[in-house]
DNA sequence: CTCCTATCCTGCGAGC
DNA sequence: TGCTCGCAGGATAGGA
């Protein structure tokens, strides 16, 4: 489901809601058979603390609390909703894994009907191993032309496929891969090592220019991402390419191509990305 | 090392 | 209408 402008809509859903620093009255898992078990016990242990605030990296959430922090991956399917004046014992949905009772009276519930979410505590070990390996933010000064090149020398996968790398830059997923590569005018398939220092400079202006974009549109919804406050994006309306094969291109008019690379659908203009 | 493939899951839409 | 198949926003282990 999400790449980083849906997770950073989701947080920025939660911060309104969680505005008031509530306290985590309990924390209950319903289904703790997410992509890896839910450390339940270490978990519990935060129940009685106040969340202070909720934090992006990459493609996580991080709430902190008076007693220690928790991180959230929503993988594919994942997603938080609010739900208002309900009781640990009250019924739950079919794919509601977690359920977090606030004493603001509110819930916070995580559903993830496949299942390739991360639901996991913050300290040494999980932050060596969920965030050492992550390059940078892609909004951040830390990502620039010069470092994106850097990054990629030497490296003979496809630029779409290296852009995708969590290593190389953080948050830049299926959709907004192809999304910035049409807007920098470049093609997907190209050897990562043949970018130039100036289209890489051009590619990371239009990565950046189209997460903002996409954040600024509440992000984007293919089939159920909503955020945390129960609304859906509309970024979806304006995609140049994706899920756009064999349709004229919005710009020259000519076809756009689909191909999988890396393993991943990819869709380009075959006239404007020669 | 680097790169590619398969895999973890459920749900939904296309096509028969 | 009802079935099967392929594919879906991510990340990673394991093999070549």
């Amino acid at each position: 489901m999400p790449e980083l402008p849906e997770v950073e809509v989701v947080k920025q859903g939660l911060e309104r809601i969680l505005l008031k620093q509530p306290r985590i009255v309990q924390m209950q898992f319903l289904r703790p058979d997410l992509r890896d078990p839910i450390p339940q016990q270490l978990l519990k242990k935060l129940e009685g603390a106040k969340i202070l605030r909720v934090r992006r990296r990459a493609k996580y959430l991080i709430f902190e609390t008076q007693a220690g922090g928790f991180l959230s991956h929503l993988g594919m399917t994942g997603a938080w909703r609010r739900e208002l004046d309900i009781s640990a014992k009250s019924q739950s949905g079919l794919h509601d894994h977690i359920r977090i009772f606030l004493d603001s009276a509110e819930c916070l519930i995580y559903h993830d009907p496949r299942r390739f979410g991360i639901f996991d505590i913050l300290n040494e070990e999980t932050q060596r191993k969920r965030f050492a390996h992550l390059g940078p933010e892609p909004l951040s000064k830390d990502f620039t032309g010069l470092t994106l090149w850097q990054s990629l020398r030497g490296k003979s996968v496809s630029l779409k496929a290296a852009i995708m790398d969590q290593k190389i830059v953080v948050g830049v997923g299926n959709i907004y891969a192809s999304e910035a590569l049409f807007l920098a005018k470049i093609k997907p398939q190209i050897k990562a090592h043949q970018l130039s220092k100036d289209r890489a400079h051009t590619l990371v202006q239009m990565i950046q220019a189209v997460l903002e974009r996409a954040i600024a549109a509440g992000g984007s919804t293919i089939s159920d991402y909503s955020n945390a406050e129960g609304r859906t994006g509309y970024f979806q309306n304006q995609f140049k390419v994706y899920d756009r094969g064999n349709k004229p291109c919005h710009e020259c008019g000519g076809l756009i191509k689909q191909a999988v690379i890396a393993g991943r659908s990819t869709y380009w203009c075959s006239k404007c990305q020669a």
